[in-house]
DNA sequence: TAATTTGCCTAAAACCCTTAGGCAAATACA
DNA sequence: TGTATTTGCCTAAGGGTTTTAGGCAAATTA
């Protein structure tokens, strides 16, 4: 019986092609055979499991969104490597939104640490030092700039603002020009005495 | 053979205190019927399918969380509106991680036309208010606000933040100030150039 | 060529989803 | 109150996914 030539590697292309062609949830041990004709038990040969699988489709999409992102910021600072990164990434998760899905897989500490993750959230960090923040504010920044570029693109693509007035992709624009606006004119930490009740302490660390 | 009470609401409440428990993903319909020490099948009649089951519970999570932030911004605005909807949305997250899990669900139109969804979304635009932003760009900021929050949010809650650096609830409030004060200082609209050439004047007002 | 390793297969157990049809408890009605 | 109807949960059964165990043949190595 010829044999189909198998690979993790291959599992794993194969498996994130299909996550964007029928979404990540679907992408199964069970519809990775048939893709490949050839009997389910045969893939855990390969996999451990359909959760290591997963975790090398996640891994494989932090890899490739790392990679645009550092081809996107090279020669650049600024506002422009912030707009480059912003694009390139909302770009990646529209082109492969199955992938993109993938990457936001929750991975084990170890798994994220050793992942492509980090080297895009140092990224992250390098363009911060074409603005003038203090080191206190960096993390607060990075988080900022993370979660919005996730938050915003998860919405779009879960159809938030699918035929809505202002094309989704002006509001990108408007986002990134605003994001700039922000970190050229980050705001001081304000005398601290809480917010919302007048009386409260509200220190915290 | 004693009845077991079974209703949709007994259902969807139930099930929303399962995904917190266990997650949103962990919620099925052996789980449920299992909960309830009864027959599989015997939930089919009160409700459609596994995916009926999961919209009621989104349906439900986006009700509690339009009637926190409402509660919430009763009689504040300004910063202090902003500042008390994003601390009810993110507390909320981490109280019902299930829930919130469940709010994602991709709705379809018509359902999310119909859900509390759209109440959170004219919740932050009334927050607007508090701000002076021209029409059109109302849009645009209550698309960065959603994004912001849930990307920020979702972050967190996948353990992004967890063990390091700076508290993830001191970046949470650092980042109301930063969004407070880019509100208060919106950018205008740049001259239309495109972007990326770095010749480019960048003038703005 | 013989020995070993590797790759895919069959078999089988454990879950989950869903539909169809049945009996008994609850409710409505006369 | 007794009967008819509706409603609620059950059994049965088909189909899909995950995972483990053990086997045979193709590929590799000696």
């Amino acid at each position: 019986m010829a044999r189909a030539g198998l690979t993790p590697q291959r599992l794993t292309q194969a498996g994130a092609e299909l996550a964007d062609e029928v979404g990540f949830e679907q992408v199964t041990v069970s519809a990775l055979a048939r893709h490949f004709d050839v009997k389910v038990a045969s893939l855990y040969s390969h996999v451990k499991n359909s959760h290591d699988l997963k975790t090398r489709i996640a891994l494989l999409a932090l890899e490739e969104m790392a990679d645009r992102a550092a081809e996107a910021l090279a020669g650049r600072s600024g506002k422009d490597a912030l707009a480059a990164f912003a694009d390139v990434y909302r770009d990646y998760a529209r082109q492969h939104p199955g992938r993109y899905a993938a990457a936001q897989l929750r991975l084990s500490p170890e798994t994220a640490a050793a992942s492509a993750g980090v080297r895009h959230s140092q990224m992250t960090r390098a363009i911060l030092r074409g603005y003038d923040l203090p080191e206190s504010e960096q993390t607060h920044a990075v988080r900022l700039l993370g979660g919005t570029f996730h938050g915003y693109v998860s919405l779009e693509l879960s159809g938030g603002f699918s035929h809505s007035a202002p094309d989704s992709s002006v509001t990108w624009a408007r986002i990134v020009d605003a994001l700039d606006a922000l970190l050229r004119n980050w705001p001081d930490e304000p005398a601290h005495e809480g917010r919302g009740e007048p009386e409260r302490a509200d220190r915290k660390a």
